[in-house]
DNA sequence: CGTCGGCTTGATTGTGCTCAACCCGGGTGG
DNA sequence: CCACCCGGGTTGAGCACAATCAAGCCGACG
């Protein structure tokens, strides 16, 4: 209902859509044999909390669909979202049962989830699994001090300017509707979420949003999509230098 | 001359300060010895930069003595540090060869270095080497994103807070001297360094100093060496809830 | 039709930034 | 020895950007 429902059916790991690019896409099949046997799927309703904060963590898993959130929440309330997980990214630590911040579902999401335990065994034991992550794990890493300059020292319009870029980039992956100038993609966030990530709130954001579409930065579709109609424009508020501040 | 010349003699890996702590401390005997053939110590003098972002980093390593900072700049000069290695830390990243940011050398600093191309061949090569920076990497991602709630949400003096908590609560550990209230310790970092790290200008970096030395949170023996009458005192002002917001 | 949640917009406030002057201590050169 | 300079640090005045408080809009749904 709320939505669509996602046609997501179960399969053996060889026909699974993150199959090439999750933890495990250097396994071998009789590796993958091993993993199937300490899968499972798990669906989570958009909204709804996969893990809270200091609650122990009792699997390590894939996004398989959808978008996953990973925020703090002080004592008084203030919030900051800290990852976006999206599909074949990776959810959980080995080797820790504690969970140091809430894990919620941004829409409808499917999580593959393997026990912890038996995953932690077989990581300890498969070389092609431990790269994956390690490499995985680094370029987290790399995103999150991305990130960390973005809330130190970008304006509100920066930052709002580059989480668009996020989402429009990798539309612009995805799709190959890149007439390299217009992209147009779904928004997965609430204006709430958005502040959360960003460190403002919900109101300037609003407001950043109304100032870049006056100024045709990017026009709204419905609340939730967006139309960028110059990418290089949409670049050009991002503070970024040309090439975007990501060296691969 | 500026400053004591560090006593740092280059030994084998057996007598290593950083043995028990750095990315090697699970090796065996036999390991060690192969990481020996490819290591090399260099020291860097305070202030000098050890690899300018989007240069190519030649080498992979341990921060043996000294404190590195790791930091990107806008265009327009806003800078915002994104690291700070103490000894033990990793320096650079398997094969990735172009430094994503600035590392600079804030205080006189040793490096064990090892060559990139042996050591990326040892790593797929050892176990316990991959599964040491595997963990390492894992609770720089979790500092990150420890970071990236005080960048966001928290105010200036609660920045302040807690970063005076960082270097007061290594003392702690390190100095047996904890009368487990007063500690006093000496800041690595300038007040323009202190900002590029709490997303702040120096100027209220200077202020907020002065508000809690005025309030007796703090009190300064010099500009560099602070005085904490009462650890939990100042534990109250970084934000955090009483267990210190970094859950083991 | 009324309500409710997500979102927008307005008025006002306040925290931290900018610009600017000045202080302090150490090193240098006359 | 003193005068000077210079870098790091402090302090002040005014300002600007984003936060806060508050009202109202819009679309979905009961």
């Amino acid at each position: 209902m709320p939505g669509a429902v996602l046609p997501f059916a179960e399969t053996d790991c060889g026909s699974c859509p993150i199959r090439y690019r999750a933890v495990c896409s250097d396994c071998s099949n009789e590796e993958l044999a091993v993993l199937d046997a300490i899968k499972s799927y798990k669906t989570y309703k958009a909204g709804s909390t996969i893990v809270w904060a200091g609650d122990e963590m009792q699997f390590i898993g894939s996004v398989v669909v959808g978008v996953v959130s990973l925020s703090k929440t002080m004592e008084d309330g203030r919030r900051q979202m800290i990852g976006l997980l999206l599909p074949s990214d990776f959810v959980g630590r080995p080797h820790r049962s504690v969970a140091p911040y809430d894990v919620v579902a941004v829409s409808d999401v499917t999580l593959c989830r393997f026990r912890k335990v038996p995953f932690e065994k077989l990581l300890d034991e498969t070389p092609s699994i431990r790269s994956r992550l390690l490499e995985m794990t680094l370029d987290e890493l790399d995103a999150a001090r991305e990130w960390m300059l973005l809330l130190g020292r970008k304006t509100a319009r920066e930052k709002i300017a580059s989480l668009l870029l996020v989402f429009a980039r990798r539309e612009n992956h995805l799709q190959l509707s890149r007439a390299l100038g217009q992209v147009i993609f779904d928004l997965p966030l609430s204006r709430e979420k958005m502040a959360d990530y960003l460190g403002l709130t919900l109101e300037t954001v609003s407001r950043q949003m109304s100032a870049l579409v006056r100024e045709r930065v990017i026009a709204l579709h419905s609340r939730r999509r967006i139309i960028v109609p110059d990418f290089a424009r949409l670049m050009n508020e991002t503070g970024d230098d040309a090439d975007g501040g990501l060296p691969a």
